[in-house]
RNA sequence: CGCAGGAUGGAGCAGUUUGGCAGCUCGUCAGGCUCAUAACCUGAAGGUCGCUGGUUCAAAUCCAGCUCCUGCACCCA
């Protein structure tokens, strides 16, 4: 059986790791672990892209070479994958052999197709920018300092033939119209193919650039970043080999909103096609987390959110659970603090942590530290399992929909119904009172297991703190959602020690909204 | 200019594809409970769904026009 094959946008090795580095990656693990729960086999790429002008230039300035500058930077992102329990299975690095040779087959399979010409490229060169500049890019009428003095310059190039695959692709996207989700992404990418497309300049001559693949057929040049970075999808499960199959064509690539045109919808289509490659199954671009009050997040503005810090004070589970309860699919979404702690407090701490410590202090103190079995079930007891069978169904749907946020809003509806059935029957009273034990065990057994499925559904989510609530009420662990149902399976289960799964935090010891 | 997204009780958001009693979280007010992380539960107040017009038995949802906000060199999820 084909892997479901899921990667996320490789990295790029000239930045540190932020907030929207982090959201795909959990978006990304979010997803292999709920279609791992269906019993579908995975398989979850993730990188960095280590080629290009700007690398060259940062490790230059740092006295670095650039191979170093990018081994430190692939530490850093694998540290906030490690941080934020990314369970990737294979992390590519484009500077590695195997991709490199994957590059160049690729461009020597073009060119001997016919889709790669050679021709001379005239434009405006900046010396100081070391690129081609735009007149456009001028600011009332003279050029920006980053650009500096402007010379025209010709340079021979060569070009992958884009435009000839233009009507191909339109008639691909209008039959495909799940190509890209969310759909008004793809009408954009439809919009973008009204106009015609220019061939894509895929060499950079040695003299200016010397960190990428060299060109198969022309020893002077490397190619351009785009194209060494999209082959990273089919190097890394070994273009070319046996166990290729076993992967591609990719079930879903999830990146973000910025690269979806021209990168993704238009280049990567239009090579896999012109070297007759089987496309991938869809394209999810995500949206853009911004400050609050809808600011763009940046450095220089100082309103950046540093994931890591949220993550080491909080927890991983806490800072995974935010970002996908809060954004919906494919729209940007504020990041606050005060958001932040509205969720942390209100659903991990209040809601679902709050529900695990009643139930196992009262399982050890009402029933010796073990549940009992729930006996016959009344009309409250019914309504609840009612419920847990719906949320099982309605949460798996919106999980294999990408509906993250909604997926948990169902699951936190359960555990509220959970808090309020504890409430009706109050186990408390009936510990007070002569010969209420059946109506005791009945309780705190019913609770218990509403607590189970509950955890189960929300390991996609909160992988570390579900695994913790199944242990501390005794439970097995939870692999197939195709057989999580209501039974009596805690029926004499050990509970563990009592634990504040999401301590409260204090005011003055909370992260100080920068 | 054009393209795209957004405008829904005090705040933040779902719902619009496929029209059918306007939903969630937080906050506010009143009450309950005491197993629990000052937590949990109940009830209440609070919305002309940006504006105008149209289609329809019925519009947040469809159609037309308009207003305001955001993004659209490069880089950046």
């Amino acid at each position: 059986m084909k892997n479901f094959y899921l990667t996320t946008a490789i990295d790029y090795a000239n930045g540190s790791p932020h907030i929207g580095h982090a959201y795909e990656k959990v978006l990304a693990d979010a997803i292999v672990r709920s279609r791992r729960m269906e019993g579908i086999p995975c398989h979850f790429l993730t990188g960095l892209d280590e080629h290009g002008q700007k690398v060259q230039e940062t490790a230059e300035r740092r006295g670095l070479a650039p191979q170093e500058l990018c081994d430190s930077v692939a530490l850093d992102f694998q540290n906030l994958c490690r941080r934020l329990s990314i369970g990737y299975d294979d992390y590519i690095r484009t500077t590695e052999q195997r991709h490199k040779t994957v590059v160049q087959n690729l461009l020597q399979q073009l060119h001997d197709a016919g889709e790669i010409y050679r021709a001379p490229y005239r434009g405006l060169y900046s010396t100081r920018a070391e690129r081609f500049v735009q007149e456009r890019e001028m600011v009332n009428g003279r050029w920006p300092d980053d650009i500096g003095e402007v010379v025209e310059v010709e340079e021979t190039n060569y070009f992958f033939r884009l435009s000839r695959h233009r009507e191909w692709l339109i008639a691909f996207l209008e039959k495909n119209k799940n190509f890209v989700v969310p759909a008004f992404r793809q009408r954009q990418v439809l919009e973008f193919l009204r106009e015609p497309l220019n061939d894509l300049c895929i060499s950079r001559p040695k003299v200016r650039l010397r960190w990428g693949i060299e060109l198969p057929f022309d020893p002077d040049y490397v190619t351009y970043v785009w194209f060494d970075a999209l082959v990273n999808y089919i190097s890394a499960v070994g273009h070319g080999t046996e166990a290729f199959s076993q992967n591609w064509p990719a079930d879903l690539h999830v990146i973000g909103k910025d690269i979806l045109v021209p990168a993704h919808a238009v280049y990567w289509p239009i090579i896999l096609h012109a070297v007759g490659m089987e496309l991938p199954r869809q394209i999810l671009a995500h949206g853009w987390w911004l400050a609050k009050g809808g600011e763009k997040m940046s450095k220089s503005l100082g309103n950046a959110v540093q994931p890591l810090d949220y993550a080491e004070l909080y927890g991983p589970d806490a800072f995974r659970y935010f970002v996908l309860r809060e954004m919906t699919l494919g729209q940007d979404s504020n990041f606050s603090h005060e958001l932040f702690l509205a969720r942390y407090r209100g659903d991990l701490a209040n809601e679902l942590g709050n529900l695990l410590s009643r139930l196992v202090h009262m399982v050890h103190r009402y029933c010796g530290g073990r549940f009992p079995a729930a006996g016959a079930a009344g009309e409250e007891e019914r309504h609840l399992q009612n419920l847990a069978a719906e949320t099982v169904r309605i949460a798996r749907g919106f999980y294999g929909n990408l509906e993250f946020s909604s997926a948990l809003e169902s699951i936190f509806s359960l555990l509220k119904a959970a808090n309020r059935y504890a409430e009706l029957r109050a186990p408390w009273k009936l510990a007070r009172e002569e010969g209420r034990t059946s109506e005791l065990a009945r309780a705190l057994a019913t609770l218990g297991e509403a607590l189970r499925i509950a955890a189960g559904l929300l390991i996609p989510a909160i992988p570390t703190a579900a695994e913790t609530i199944l242990q501390r009420i005794g439970a097995g662990p939870v692999a197939d959602w195709r057989n999580l149902a209501w039974s009596d399976a805690l029926a004499g289960a050990e509970v563990g020690d009592e634990v504040i799964l999401f301590p409260r935090v204090e005011e003055e010891d909370a992260l100080s909204p920068l």
